[in-house]
DNA sequence: GCCCTATTTGAATGATCGTTCAAGAACTTT
DNA sequence: AAAGTTCTTGAACGATCATTCAAATAGGGC
């Protein structure tokens, strides 16, 4: 046996620029080539073909984020400081400049959601357990005695995330981080009232 | 002088359907011929390009999206109410099971905005006006003494607008409408607020 | 009713796309 | 060190794409 002489992480991660950059449809495979530094034959190899990089790389963006996202949390006692927390590394991210400013899900949801069923229930799952993960650090802060329990937790969970899907969108038009600073500001404030 | 056989408007009501069914890019002009009962000559002829038809379409969705939104406050003297029944009907076009539950201009914009800098201006402009347009509501609100002045009418237009862009993103995967109905009414309590 | 001009038609064009494959290169095992 | 197996390479393939254009068609002005 030979073992492959690339990275897969690596490639994954130029794979998921790449894609970020023009959307899966526009980035042919000579961008995805020049991007990985990978022939196309051992793009073929490894992933079977260009969607099967798209879902590799999905997974991986997706391993990436939530990786990123308990980082918020740990050594850390306060779920309620967490989130505000990861709410402001949301926007700090919408005010980059580059295309990696968006969210690989939401980008391939948006333009394959409708012709391509498996990314569709893959990416949902994934953004389902994102979800999760909010709604499970919400409750925490109710039991930690930071927010009260006048609304459920999974209540505080689907309006935290509709507001983030809500700040990236609004960010394509209004790059201002005043703006949205006080946006999240005021999201945070009434997802914890 | 001899005038163009078809129905421009028509036309560009189907081609907005094509493109919001399968997204621009992916949108062949085969697609846009069957979509519009147009030959690939004449679409070139009247719109340049499948581009210009592009924009065309864009112009005259939202010229549609604006005349409806305009519908809702006419014969009403409550803005404040005026503001909730929109929500509610936004609400309603996301249950919709057709792909005309997305907006056209989020999703050329998600689509084409870092590639071509003439459709994000003109889409910009129009969100831009529709914000304004939500904005100038909010102001009538509080004229009529149905929203308090504790907040600019500004700040609670943008947040109007971030909600509704987030309520269609997470209808995307979580289409049940309960869920949406509940985070809509937050959202339009939180706005008042 | 006839000519002129603009529109409609649809086949043809060149470019680019994702994908394949046979030959060459390199690592592992013996 | 040689053989065997696997990965890498990059040219070639058919399909499909947006676009063009010359011929056919049909309305408006006289």
């Amino acid at each position: 046996m030979r073992s492959a002489e690339f990275d897969k992480v690596a490639v994954l991660r130029a794979a998921m620029q790449a894609f970020l950059n023009k959307g899966y449809t526009k980035t042919s495979m000579q961008d995805l080539k020049q991007a990985t530094g990978l022939h196309p034959g051992s793009i073929y190899c490894a992933f079977e073909n260009k969607r099967g990089l798209l879902l590799a790389a999905i997974s991986q963006y997706n391993q990436d984020r939530s990786d990123e996202f308990c980082a918020f949390f740990i050594n850390s006692d306060s779920s309620k400081q967490g989130l505000e927390t990861y709410l402001e590394h949301i926007v700090e991210e919408c005010l980059s400049c580059d295309s990696s400013k968006a969210c690989l899900l939401t980008k391939a949801l948006n333009e394959l959601a409708e012709q391509d069923d498996e990314v569709q229930t893959l990416i949902s799952q994934q953004l389902e357990a994102w979800q999760s993960a909010i709604t499970d650090k919400f409750a925490r802060a109710q039991n930690e005695g930071d927010i009260s329990d006048s609304r459920s937790a999974e209540c505080r969970g689907r309006y935290f995330v509709m507001g983030i899907y809500g700040l990236r969108t609004f960010a394509n038009t209004h790059p201002e981080p005043d703006t949205l600073k006080k946006l999240a500001k005021q999201l945070f404030k009434d997802v914890c009232a």
